[in-house]
DNA sequence: CATATGTCCTGAGAGC
DNA sequence: TGCTCTCAGGACATAT
């Protein structure tokens, strides 16, 4: 499930990019359900064949390509979707293939499950779907400051606020749960009841989680799907102190057992030692 | 208005 | 062995 640090890695794999002219577009046939694509392929094809990429962006958990015309082309890979200039893990769940005249060949978008996106957006329609009013700040450009005002007053547990991409975006179930961890903070406790050293611990291991699974290049799960290339997994969930350990000794105190709770319909992980209510 | 729930999808693993 | 069932969760639409 890609979050902020493996689609920051997605990004940068595909920077090079920047500069190449899109030749064509091409969806694989597939006897797998195709990722939905906005406009349909045609009239995707028709706006941007023949115009140069001019940035590679990222906006939270999406990659952008950036073209001269102004339009955007927004990638989404949600669950299990990768955005690669190659080798993708197999043939079968290659959904959309990107090809350039430039630095690089290729751009590909592979999905084993079929639920990310791929839309094509003006500037009006970018304001629109991914302005401020719907996506909020960075989670690596947000002060602490910024951070608690648009939490504090909310009445939800700051593990489910955390995941809210309009208060905040790029923190998704994975690092919410680690971010917390080394915060020393509950997961079910309220966002108005927590003080304002709180916030700043709470800010201070976000930017350090996130900068730091960047470095490893993201975290690969059991289900082995985010990976760099065919055979490149990130490292980063073997800095995993919580996540998918539950019944496992923290690895900070020694002592408690990690325990797994549900929150709004997902799996969180703490220390009932080191995160005390 | 803020928060909660249902939905999409595929493959892995459990249980019989 | 092979079937059926459940689960994983990001983002959005709909409901409370």
């Amino acid at each position: 499930m890609p979050e902020l640090p493996e689609v920051e890695t997605m990004r940068r794999g595909i920077a090079a990019a920047a500069g190449a002219v899109i030749e064509k577009i091409t969806r694989p046939p597939t006897p797998l359900q195709a990722i939905i694509m906005e406009p349909p392929l045609g009239s995707f094809r028709r706006h941007v064949v023949g115009r140069r990429i001019e940035r590679v962006g990222r906006l939270g958990k999406r990659v952008l390509l950036e073209l001269d015309s102004g339009d955007r082309i927004v990638m989404e890979p949600r669950m299990t979707g990768l955005v690669l200039l190659a080798a993708p893990p197999d043939r079968k769940h290659l959904r959309l293939i990107i090809e350039l005249t430039g630095p690089i060949e290729q751009i590909l978008f592979w999905d084993q499950r079929g639920l990310g996106v791929v839309r094509l957006v003006s500037p009006t329609q970018f304001d629109e779907c991914y302005g401020p009013a719907k996506i909020g700040p960075d989670a690596l450009e947000v002060s602490v400051d910024e951070l608690r005002e648009r939490l504090r007053h909310s009445t939800r547990p700051i593990k489910v606020a955390l995941l809210d991409q309009k208060a905040l975006a790029g923190v998704g179930n994975l690092y919410a749960s680690e971010i917390l961890h080394r915060a020393g903070i509950h997961p079910a406790r309220s966002c108005r009841r927590l003080r304002k050293d709180q916030w700043q611990r709470i800010h201070a291991e976000m930017l350090r989680v996130l900068h730091d699974a960047i470095q490893h290049q993201g975290s690969t799960l059991r289900d082995g799907t985010y990976r760099i290339a065919r055979d490149v997994p990130g490292d980063y969930q073997f800095n995993h102190r919580v996540y998918q350990r539950h019944g496992q000794v923290c690895l900070a105190c020694g002592k408690a057992q990690i325990v797994r709770i549900v929150q709004a319909q997902r799996s969180t992980f703490y220390c009932p030692a080191c995160q005390r209510k």
